[in-house]
DNA sequence: CGCCTCATTGATCGTTGTCAAGCCGGGTGG
DNA sequence: CCACCCGGCTTGACAACGATCAATGAGGCG
């Protein structure tokens, strides 16, 4: 590589992340941010996705994990009898691959459901980069972690609670994560996911979520509006899902 | 210290550890295995606790995680409906605690559900040492990932199936990893939690989970005497719950 | 326009939760 | 030693939530 090609990268890696709605909380940025020459090789940024498009598939090898800067990406595995099972949605600032670190495969599809864009790290790098930064390393950690208690956390709201409260709750949620990451969220949101997805998330037939959305629609606690959604009442939304 | 102090310190790691059962695939025995006497303030190796112990509340500090020698802990945390949940339960070689690392706070109780015995491991002193030897700190790295996907992986196949493989397959998973931690097992182990707690972890009711033994045990899938139970046919079992 | 997938709505059935009563074993105190 | 109690466990009757089956509507794309 040239110079000049090299010089040219660095400009394009600074180009890129300015126009990133992501920058201002950026891991990439933060924690790398002298380095910027030196990080073109392990950081691909801001690749474009059509909906339907795989960043992996299941039992392929991990080669890299996937900084989520707009859009959304679903994770999918098999249940047990075979039906699909949506293991989680990746928003804006979401780390998309850390579950298969642990045995070097990942365990699931990863599919964007929405026009999305990633930064995609190469973990062998990053790996290495660790073991000369013990911050990053930590910093690797907590991530890891923080993708544990938030499974941990799901499985307990999910628990005992009716179908009628878990979509409720998945909606309070959801838009908590898309105002996190765009503060100015107007008063209705987009939904980044098909109906289906969302069903295969809560485990529930599209039957029964089709039927509590109207459920929840009736009792003025949620607008639907083709793809875009609001929560008129969030406080007593809350007090719905016991929070 | 004095070094007479030292010496016997050393001396008493070696003596407790010998005489443990995990000591071939013991992780701290493995990982630091030049430097015991560097390792006596770190790790404190083989503590004792009878049933209903505590080894730590909700919502306080990570000060230690545990490595389970013995016995059988488990962690609960509240659902959103304020019942109690049993997050899972840890047999001999797992670490106990890592979900408390992304925020510091232990997010569940940790209680002993038999006998049981574990090491506590300094978490402050841990991260140094981490700091210190990457190849560690990849070692926690892939425990935490580990410890997360045998959250998905448990969460997958608790989804659509009905109770009745849902306990089955409990017993099925608890088998192979009694077995594995204690080879010389008989054909019948010890049930180490009481079925109250089974229930919770299941997400069922006692009823539920009560009727659903007497099934199994009517069909000849499993064994049920005292606290004693057995798997008859192994592989009959596996087909039920779709393996 | 026809095809296809997603989404909705209705009718019915089954599993599980709920409420209730009874059983069993261990521990305590008279 | 026995009576008593208490928590854990079991069993039964019933109701309800959600799954299933089926039909229809809405939107995208060739």
């Amino acid at each position: 590589m040239s110079s000049a090609t090299a010089q040219l990268a660095a400009m394009d890696v600074v180009d890129v992340c300015a126009n990133c709605k992501q920058n201002r909380d950026c891991f990439l940025s933060q924690r790398m941010p002298a380095e910027t020459s030196g990080c073109v090789g392990i950081v691909q940024r801001r690749q474009a996705l059509p909906p339907g498009t795989y960043l992996f598939r299941r039992n392929t090898p991990l080669r890299s994990i996937y900084l989520v800067s707009a859009g959304s990406i679903k994770t999918q595995r098999d249940t047990a009898d075979g039906e699909l099972l949506v293991n989680g949605f990746y928003l804006g600032g979401d780390l998309v691959g850390i579950d298969a670190i642990s045995d070097g495969l990942h365990p699931c599809d990863a599919i964007a459901t929405t026009d999305s864009e990633v930064c995609r790290i190469d973990f062998t790098r990053l790996m290495s980069e660790c073991a000369r930064r013990p911050e990053l390393g930590s910093w690797v950690m907590a991530q890891i972690s923080h993708y544990a208690k938030r499974r941990d956390d799901d499985l307990a709201w999910t628990a005992g609670l009716h179908a009628h409260s878990r979509v409720l709750r998945f909606f309070l949620d959801l838009h908590d994560r898309l105002t996190a990451q765009n503060d100015d969220l107007g008063d209705t949101a987009q939904l980044p996911m098909r109906k289906q997805d969302i069903a295969r998330y809560l485990q529930m037939t599209p039957e029964t979520l089709s039927r509590n959305l109207a459920a929840l629609c009736r009792d003025g606690l949620l607008e639907l509006h083709s793809d875009r959604f609001a929560l008129p009442d969030r406080s007593r939304a809350r007090s719905v899902t016991q929070i």
